[in-house]
DNA sequence: ACCCACTCGTTGGCCAAGCCAACGATCGCC
DNA sequence: GGCGATCGTTGGCTTGGCCAACGAGTGGGT
């Protein structure tokens, strides 16, 4: 009975798939972060700061999707490596407040290069349209979710 | 000198996105499943077996990715649950040969279900055309990539 | 017939990610 | 002044993915 009309069910199911390739994604940016001596939520932070300018820690976590706690362990690691500066808000003593360093934004630089690198090779298949389309229909699947 | 002219780093590149997309899928697939009592690797099996039949251990592993060792804790779960049975192959004594029992199946059904209604809840904003053309390049990623 | 390389199941452990609860300190507001 | 909310921090939990090692077993080569 199931022996010719078995579904693709391992394969055809998108959320499957996503959770797939994702695997190969993670792993692909895992290492190449790895080999840079990161993790991704030090790509997280950094990248935020950069992009956003400094903030307090409890605003990093809300612009990266990251937790309080996480953001504590991953602003002491960068901090230990001279990456950011942690300094309490004079404003809000509650506060503390992270900047990144030159070095940091150096960094930072370089985990992007790594990254399009690990980008270039996980899309290899699909062509520079294929590529867009793929971005613009991911880009419409989190402004919905939110 | 970033105040304008800043790149939108965070979401501008197709593996970050990969990440925030599976992110977002990963959680609804865990709730769904999460729900019914199971995780992904109880699913990964269960189709596994429902769609090439039964195979050993090992086998099982290479067919969805699993480690070995993760397969023996999850067909443990399994068969506890009653939904696989584990007996070892009389043609070579090193293998256990893992079916799907009826049972298994029905709860199969169930998981299918409701990873259904969880991808569909992904895929909203996206037409049907759009799915299918998403799911067609990340086939030919997870192919390409092996 | 013996050895050797390999496979298999199993145990145990590691690390990254994501999350949650609780705490003391601080702030804003009524 | 008191009260609820926020912040940083500590500690812990779970899932997922992976690796190392082991004994039992297998198969090929010689």
């Amino acid at each position: 009975m199931e022996t010719s009309g078995a579904p693709r069910r391992l394969r055809g199911t998108a959320s499957w798939l996503l959770g797939q390739a994702t695997t190969h994604a993670a792993r692909l940016v895992s290492e190449a972060l790895g080999a840079m001596g990161s993790r991704r939520y030090h790509y997280s932070l950094l990248a935020a700061l950069d992009e956003f300018g400094p903030a307090s820690q409890a605003e990093l976590g809300r612009r990266g999707g990251l937790d309080r706690s996480d953001v504590v362990a991953t602003v002491n690691e960068l901090e230990q490596k001279g990456f950011v500066e942690r300094r309490p808000d004079p404003g809000d003593r509650r506060r503390n407040i992270v900047t990144v360093t030159p070095s940091g934004v150096a960094h930072l630089r370089r985990l992007d290069r790594v990254l399009g690198q690990a980008q270039e090779s996980l899309l290899a298949p699909l062509s520079p349209a294929e590529r867009e389309e793929l971005v613009r229909m991911l880009n419409a699947v989190l402004e919905h979710h939110g």
